[in-house]
Parts: structure tokens; sequence; C-alpha cells
DNA sequence: GTGAAAGCGCTAACAG
DNA sequence: CTGTTAGCGCTTTCAC
């Protein structure tokens, strides 16, 4: 049986109150009284009881967040990484993380539901955002503290952060156009997705500004997985006029690509430029070495758990909409197109 | 405001023990009466608060894990993949994962006594386990129910899950002593973690079954990161007489130790074999595709959780002890050794 | 300085 | 069948 107040009140010959403050650290308690508490509680061994505390004080300092652990996004080591970001800056401000997988069956709003009306936590962080993002909306309308990693196009507005994904794909393709290609092609993240959007755009902006016309045969639409990349890139790669240079929505697909080039007898680097996004370790790993565009996931963990802490708190929120810059990072993967002929 | 049982109560005009009785699903509450309190209750939108339930049954309905995320282990996709496990089982069971990361400083055991004594959770699940674990001599000491993926040679008996590294690393020598290789490398895991002894001992058990005799030199103890790997590849193959195969003990070394290879102008396959462990998905996208030893991370994940639950609830716990069995994934990365000269 | 009392929202023993 | 009472462990008025 776990050492309580009233233990401590017994022993010491106090009220359960004046000891409740003394461990509080009020300052109307005698000093005799306080180290007396104070002693006697650390030799009893007390350690407050966070269920009781939460029911009194009316709040869980808890957070929670929802996995979709079918998507192709768990797993990704970009999900490991800003939840350990979210993870250390909780542990920082005394926060407790809940995390839900999504039930398969009932849709993940139930677990929503959950969290927000069993009153299970104070505030949510929501992942992988979408163009009319349900869960969104439900936060919302329930009027309940959140922060979202990514944008949506609701109307209304709401604290999020989010990675300039338009921006990292427009350097990448600015970045191949320097190279001297004219011919690229894009594979997408599937449209379920807020930041798909903001990446072709990117893409379009960047051949726009270079006079390149938009070829919409050029643009595929793929599930973010390396099979798909593969088998997206062999189409792509053996058609009559080919892309010299492939953008992939995530490194996943952009290894598929790479995969493909080298069974086709193309060197990547040479015969055929590859670009991905995210810049897992993977990047680094596969041969050649991945020019990507880098997302600071566990950086983005930190700063939403933050931000949604200082929701909480009630403290001012210096920004309600961040947007971090990704950065192309150049390896081995890209080069100038093979000269015709 | 969040509806309460009093809310209800005042409305239907009955007491709130009757409302929790008839909510609750008790059969001494007339039918009449349970049905006016469950449609008001539906109406009204009532759902019961967490905490005071908590609080009232002395019970979270709630597991604690802890994730090193400073260590490698964290951003792997093994450990995805397993707390995938964990949650989707989790909510079959109706349980919350509640996630720490290890604060920084006070060392892990903090994060430990916060679930623990602040009464946060049932029970914890303990990952990645040492040699003489004091998380584990901890959670024995506090009488704390807990299982725990991964053995520790602690004297005291506790239920855990671990997969058998030891049964992995003998098959995965074996099929390399098969295709006829004798100079075997070995690059273990850091000895800090318990799995790292029991899967040398494999290597060991399995050159000793085919007369193999151990050369110590050939065994090194790497840090489970790529860099690592490739630099002690690099020095193994630089040698005068060096392995014509390497076993790694985990599949980001094992690309390492490809990558390596290929700066050394040797063909992994045909100069020298490489094997690794884990078969995260690298494994099937780096070339040559990987021969590694496949765990269940998954289904470790939910399998822990499950036998946690069944312990939490005092149902039979039909095995304290359980030990899944790893499988050899052959694909490329393999071959005979080259003849000599 | 200290304590009595109230109450967070819920469940359960017991009485009628 | 239903209500009264008690209490989980804690914090916070409000008296004294």
């Amino acid at each position: 049986m776990p050492v309580t107040l009233k233990d401590i009140a017994q022993k010491v010959g106090f009220s359960i109150t004046t000891v409740s403050r003394a461990l509080a650290g009020y300052d109307d308690v005698a000093e005799s009284t306080r180290q007396l508490i104070l002693q006697t509680a650390a030799e009893m061994g007390y350690h407050p009881n966070a269920t009781a505390r939460r029911l009194r004080q009316r709040r869980t300092d808890t957070i929670g967040i929802i996995v979709p652990t079918s998507s192709t996004r768990f797993g990704d080591p970009f999900f490991g990484e800003f939840l350990a970001g979210v993870g250390d800056k909780a542990v920082e401000h005394e926060f407790d993380i809940l995390v839900s997988t999504r039930p398969p069956e009932a849709g993940e709003l139930r677990a929503y539901e959950r969290m927000v009306l069993e009153q299970r936590v104070d505030g949510m962080i929501v992942i992988s955002t979408r163009p009319q993002d349900e869960r969104i909306a439900y936060l919302l309308e329930q009027n309940f503290p959140f922060v979202a990693f990514g944008r949506s196009d609701l109307e209304a507005d709401f604290p999020y952060l989010d990675v300039d994904g338009e921006r990292g794909m427009f350097q990448a393709t600015e970045y191949l156009i320097g190279l001297g290609h004219r011919r690229i092609a894009y594979i997408s993240a599937p449209f379920t997705f807020m930041y798909s959007y903001q990446r072709v755009e990117g893409y379009r902006n960047a051949l726009a500004a270079h006079g390149i016309p938009f070829d919409e045969s050029l643009m595929l639409a793929g599930d973010l997985s390396e099979r798909n990349g593969y088998a997206l890139a062999r189409s792509l790669l053996t058609r009559e006029a080919p892309p010299t240079a492939i953008i992939a929505c995530n490194d996943w697909m952009a290894s598929g690509v790479i995969a493909a080039a080298r069974d086709l007898g193309l060197t990547v680097g040479r015969d055929l430029s590859v670009v991905g996004f995210d810049d897992v370790p993977l990047a680094q790993i596969i041969h050649p070495r991945l020019t990507t565009v880098h997302q600071p996931a566990y950086e983005a963990g930190w700063r939403v758990c933050d931000m949604l802490v200082k929701l909480l708190r009630e403290e001012a929120l210096t920004e309600r909409h961040v947007l971090l810059q990704p950065e192309l990072v150049v390896r081995e993967s890209c080069g100038p197109p093979p000269s015709r002929g």
C-alpha cells in the first residue's frame, strides 16, 4: 500500500491539510513543522498519487497522440524521430504522453473521442494532416486544445507547425533544372495527405519559374512504398522519351527508383538523377547516396510539443503557425542529364 | 463543462447511484428507469470521466513504456513496429499506453519511479534488457507488475518474451558454414544489451558444432551504427587474411559492411558474404538485398502487451517465458567463399 | 499556523 | 428497485 498524506498526518500529528501545504511549499507553515513533515514524508517514501491530484486539479498534464499504425507512415523512422522529440520535450515540462494507435475498425475518431470526451488528456497532437481533416474539425468543434503537425485546407484557423514542403520541392526541382534537366518526373505521395499538395506545388512553381511547361504525363501518384517507387520508375524509364530526372515524395520511393534504374542498366547520378524527400537514415546508406530534402523530424516533434504545452498553460503562444525550412542535402544521386545520342 | 452523473441524475430525477448502475448495466434497475437513463445520457452526451473512475477503482488501465531516445535503438524501425504491436493490442483490451522518453540527466530510473510510485500506470513494459538490469531489479523489488522484452541474468525470475537470438545466430552461422565458409567474422552489438551475449553464443556454438575453432581476432564489438559497421568491416577486409564472410548484429551495421566492401572493390555475394540481423525494411532495399535474421517485431509487441494485460487481470498467464523463433531470410548477400588464388 | 470541511466524479456496501 | 452514505487521495477555501 502506497503512503498517503493521511499516513503522514497520522504519524506527525498534524492535519492532512498542513501536511499537504508543507509538501506543496506554502509559506504559511511553521518552519519546524515543515521540516518534520518533509523528513517524515521522505522516510516513509511518500509520493503523491497522480490520479487523485488530477481529479482534484481538473487537469491531467497529459498530451495525447494517435498514430495510424496501418498507414505507411508508421515504422517510418521519421515518426520515431518526431515522437522522440515530442517525448523529450514532454519530460522537460513534466507532461505525460498518451499514445494510442488507431483502432482498426471504428475509424480513428473513436480514439480521439476517447481521449477528449473521457478527459484522458489536456491536449492533442494531430499528425499527418489531411485536406479536409475531420480530426481537426472535431477538435475545433469540441473546442479542445491541440497543435497539428501539418496544415489543412479547412477555413478555420488552428495552431500548427509544418515543414515547408513547397519550398523544399521548389529547391529540389530548381537544383535539377540548374544541372540542366528539363524532363523531370515527379512521383507524388497520396493525395490523402495535405503535404502532397504543397510539395507538388513547389515542383510546379519551380518549373514555371524556369519556363518549363508542366507535362502531366511526368507526374505520377505513388503510395510511399519502395515497391511502388520501383514500379512507377520502371514505367517512366521504359517510355519512348524517358525523363532524365525523377523526384520522389519520400526516400523509400526514391530508393525504389534507384533499384529500378539499376535493373535497367542505368547508372544513377550519370544516366538518371534521383531526388528524395525526408532524409531518413536510409538515404545515406543506399548506393549511390541519395540527394534528398531534409525534414527536421526531431525538431518538429519537440516544437509541436512545446507549442501545445504553452497553449495549455495559456502562456502567450508567440507563434500559432510555424513553418520550418527544410534543406536540400546534396549527395551523389544527381548529375547533369546525359547528352543526347 | 462535460456532463457528469450528477447532471443526468438531476435531469431524470433519480439518484446518482441509480444512474451509475443503469449505465454500468447492473440488472437491479427497473427496465423503464434504465431506458430513461440510457436515453438521457446519450442525449446529453455523457462520457464517464476517466480520472474519477481510476481514482475510485484504484486502477488506471494504463501500461507504461519508457523509450531511451538517445540510444541507437530509437528511430530504429524495429522499435516503431514493436510499439505498433503493443498499441494495437492495448486498444483491443482498452488499455492506454503511457510513453515516456528517458530523462536525459537523472538516469532512467526516475522515469520508472514516476510511473510506479505516483501510480500513473498499472504495469510496465521493459525493453532493451541488460545483463544486470537495474530497471528489472527495481520493479521486482517494488513488486510492480511488468513484462520484459528480452531476458537478463539476474537470479530472480520474471515474466519475459524474447526472440531467440542464439538460435537465430546459430542458423545464420551454420548457413555460412554450409556454403563453405570457415573464416567468418562477427560484429557484435554492445555488451550493454543482454541480447548481445545470446547472439554471440549462437555464433560460437555453430562454429563449435562444425569443428571450426573460435578465432578471437575475428570477433569485434560494434555500436550498431552503419558508420561503425563500415569502419570495422574495412579493418577486417584489409587484413592479411581477411574473413570470407561477416555477420553483423543488426542490419545497419551489415549495410555498413556492404558499403565498405564495395569501396574496396569487392562484390558482396561473390567476394564476400554478409549476414545481418533484424530484417528491417532497409534489408530489402540495399544492393545486394541482405540475407538476415528476421525478428518478428510487431508480433513481439502485441504479445508482450497481451502477457502484461493477462498478468494485470490475474488471468492465468499461460506462459511466463516466451521465446519467439527468428527466421533466417536468405536473399542475395551470400555465396560460397571465393576460391583461393 | 493550523484544522475542519467541502468536493473533484465516480463506485460500492448497505439499508430499506 | 432505489437512495443514503462513505470514500478513493488530494487541494483549497474559510474559520479560528
